[in-house]
DNA sequence: GTCTATAAATCGATAGAC
DNA sequence: GTCTATCGATTTATAGAC
């Protein structure tokens, strides 16, 4: 042990912080795997592998854990956004994004978007962090839309909000949880469908 | 009253179904409202205006409540596919499906997919009446597909299945909740919005 | 900080009177 | 068939020993 490991408080603040990262990853595969209604916190505290008094000792309720998992997923989101090349038109940078999202849905790593009626939502929106980061999600999305709009790569009279919100619902589409379980296609052929779709409609077109 | 009130049962049947069907409307809506898991049985018998046991008595278990309602939902499903003008292209009878479907969904009566991962999908694959109705939609709207593909007027590329799967979660797409949430658009705008970013995609058409 | 044990609330389902 | 009252199981959250 090194002579600082009882000096510094530092070292226990990062185990801690690793710990909890790991139990961030688990609430968000369960978040990803049944939602967060269906979702119990015996569950999570047996993945993790410690008893449920230690998880409220890191979190002070179910919802905060879900928030918390959900400013997570929003950080990694960002970080796609950031990983796209700059030199790439805008509409490739946001069909990047919509790639990395469903491959991240298809790994069982995609939380639903909280729907408009769903109890997690109404304490996500009083979560200070996660407001914040949503914002910041979307107007990075935002101004790659409105470029892309300028340049008529995206269709210009869609009101950028729905091709937004298009975007967002696109990364948990049930469609890609149906087409994996016909068995029919790989992951890789899922996600070039559903990205085609989205983009490109299930008309036929001549350009 | 007419001199058959007394002398026929079936008028009594008559009552019973007129309430079930009451019911059902009910659980629709529930559905439609917070889902499956979200939706407790005290909360229908309180909105149908009777006790919990005697909901019981028309329904064995709130499994069999909620596969009641999506059958009925099927049901109604059907009729719209039969509804849609016989001369009209295969590709329009399809919007005008997702069109109704998306009017559905606006007045809160459009249940969510049955999610791959719902506790609800596994008794509604038990349920003998709903595969049946759920193939015969599927194969009419898959009739439909495949002549719209025939015809070049649906990217021929595209498989059949993925285009059927995308048909049905368009129906249930949180899009149009977050569009209606926003207040800047009515619901025939969000209907259009929605239904041309589905056939036309987000990218912009030459044609 | 981690555990065993349990409180408090909710929900699906039923017993039994009318 | 409809009601009041309640059972049994599950789940969130906490008390208290170590």
């Amino acid at each position: 042990m090194s002579p600082q490991a009882t000096a510094r408080p530092t070292l226990r603040e990062q185990q801690l912080k690793l710990r909890e990262d790991v139990i961030l990853r688990e609430v968000n595969a369960l978040l990803a795997e049944k939602g967060y209604d269906l979702m119990t916190v015996d569950e999570v505290a047996a993945r993790v592998g410690i008893a449920k008094p230690s998880l409220y000792k890191h979190f002070e309720s179910k919802e905060a854990l879900a928030a918390a998992a959900m400013v997570r997923l929003l950080e990694r989101t960002r970080a796609a956004i950031e990983a796209q090349p700059a030199d790439a038109a805008p509409i490739d940078r946001l069909k990047g994004v919509v790639r990395w999202a469903l491959h991240e849905h298809l790994r069982g790593q995609m939380p639903s978007l909280p729907s408009t009626r769903s109890t997690l939502r109404d304490s996500l929106v009083r979560h200070p962090g996660y407001i914040d980061l949503l914002i910041d999600v979307s107007d990075r999305l935002g101004a790659w839309i409105a470029d892309a709009q300028r340049k008529k790569a995206l269709a210009p009279r869609l009101p950028p909000e729905a091709i937004l919100y298009t975007l967002f619902a696109r990364a948990c589409d049930p469609v890609s949880d149906y087409l994996k379980l016909s068995g029919n296609f790989s992951d890789d052929e899922i996600v070039d469908l559903v990205t085609a779709t989205c983009f490109d409609g299930l008309a036929a077109r001549r350009d």
